[in-house]
DNA sequence: GGAGCGCTGTATCGTATGTTACGTATTTTG
DNA sequence: CAAAATACGTAACATACGATACAGCGCTCC
């Protein structure tokens, strides 16, 4: 079974006339990046001339050379998926049906949060943290619980915290309480949800800042968001996993919290310095 | 000191336009596979036009696309020279906020599930797929959306799954529907609540079979629980992170889905064979 | 409420890129 | 050793890609 083009090549290396295996040798020494720039550079790098390279990667199956690099980059791409899974999977000894989905979870979470900055997550907390504003949160179907962990959180350090349970009419009748100044913050993943996404088309009409937690595919919602937090969600179970996007909402009500004591301790200085 | 791309992006997310931020989330999310491919691809992905793209990479600092897409290669390339410099998020220098809360949440569940035996979950998980009764979900103030989480899953796969939500009045009257083939979830970390405890002992002297998610000082309830799941909790935050017990509990929703998914094929088969 | 600015998409253009045809060199075979 | 076949490179070609000019629109700030 051949899966890689780099295994592909190795097969088929003893086939090849001179000029090809030169560019073939190439491309494995400098696996796979050779083969993602232009055939100039490639022909360039193995010291032959294009139609080799072409011939090369025609040789190999491929109709032209875009195809080519296609397949290469749907290879990296899996590749960087699952960044430990590859390097160090220990057969789970025993079988056991818990190591895999424990180190699952466990790489979407440094992959989620490999993808996120500091930065991202002290402007999103900055922004939660604005008591000029309201602050209302939003789930579909089965993250629902997320937003209200979150809500149930905030509201406890500021006012103005409403969770969106209920009725899809429910929910839409609080848009006219929402303005420039307020905060949307939805959870939404595949399937997506057409009714939170009507919502929050509207609710951007109205200039409502639009914190989105979804998946790495990216809700339709992210048209309108200000703020995108895209977490993994693949693990091996029948369900997608919301864990990642779980412990990213953990964070930032870790540092809202942070914030606000910042600020209370500020503002009773200010007082101090007053009188 | 801004090594890679995506640094630089989420340095500079800030300061962008609505287009370009899309552009800039929509790298981000599928890092950095998408920035390898055309501009059309690219923005057909992101949801905005070509030119967008170009003023994107041209706001990075980048001469032209082609440029841009080079420093994503060589990027690349030297991950891929250095597995081991596969860390996530540089150091954060400057006491970033996320490193340490995602550390210890990971550790959290490192140590959750070293204690959490492959037995003792299958066990759990034939308890809650066994049809025959019925299954009740219950949490505290800040546990209660887990729950809720897991109940959404459970009702998917099986009848008879229940959330008791509200008043503490309204699910004590549930009591009456419960008896010994039923199994009632509890999810309790401190403050243990003295309600839900209250509940608990109830449910149990009607011969409820209990299973208690708490932390590991453990809430009183363990006194009646069948089986007890101890996760770890604590973070580097004002709060106490439920991220372990979350992780346990999509463990366990897998592990139910799969044996009733193995029960049906079961029943088929057994079904075939009468005839 | 009006003027100015900045952002975004459409349409067009030039060019770099992949592709192909053809002639020469090199190897293979009778 | 001759002749054929295969391999390789040069050069011309066509396409698709990135780049640019321009106009419409929304937003902000007087």
């Amino acid at each position: 079974m051949i899966s890689s083009i780099a295994e592909l090549i190795a097969d088929r290396l003893g086939t090849m006339p001179a000029g090809e295996r030169r560019a073939a040798q190439t491309l494995i020494a400098n696996y796979p990046m050779i083969g993602l720039k232009t055939v100039a550079e490639f022909s360039a790098a193995a010291g032959v001339s294009s139609p080799t390279i072409l011939r090369f990667v025609a040789r190999l199956g491929f109709q032209n050379y875009p195809e080519f690099q296609s397949s290469l980059q749907d290879e990296l791409a899996a590749q960087l998926q699952s960044p430990a899974t590859r390097t160090l999977n220990p057969p789970s000894p025993g079988g056991g049906t818990v190591s895999p989905m424990l180190e699952a979870t466990l790489d979407n979470m440094r992959e989620t949060f490999r993808h996120l900055s500091d930065r991202q997550l002290a402007d999103i907390a900055a922004r939660l943290a604005d008591r000029r504003g309201k602050t209302f949160l939003i789930g579909g179907r089965f993250t629902d619980p997320l937003a209200r962990y979150m809500a149930a959180h905030l509201a406890v350090i500021q006012p103005d915290v409403f969770h969106l349970a209920g009725q899809e009419s429910m929910w839409r009748d609080r848009l006219i309480d929402m303005g420039k100044r307020d905060v949307l913050v939805i959870f939404d993943i595949r399937r997506y949800q057409d009714s939170l996404v009507r919502f929050a088309e509207k609710a951007h009409q109205r200039g409502v800042q639009i914190v989105l937690f979804t998946d790495q595919w990216l809700s339709p919602i992210a048209r309108f968001a200000r703020h995108v937090i895209a977490g993994r969600t693949a693990v091996p179970s029948a369900w997608d996993s919301s864990a990642a996007l779980f412990v990213v909402a953990e964070t930032l009500i870790g540092a809202v919290t942070r914030q606000l004591e910042a600020e209370g301790a500020k503002r009773i200085r200010e007082m101090e310095s007053l009188r």
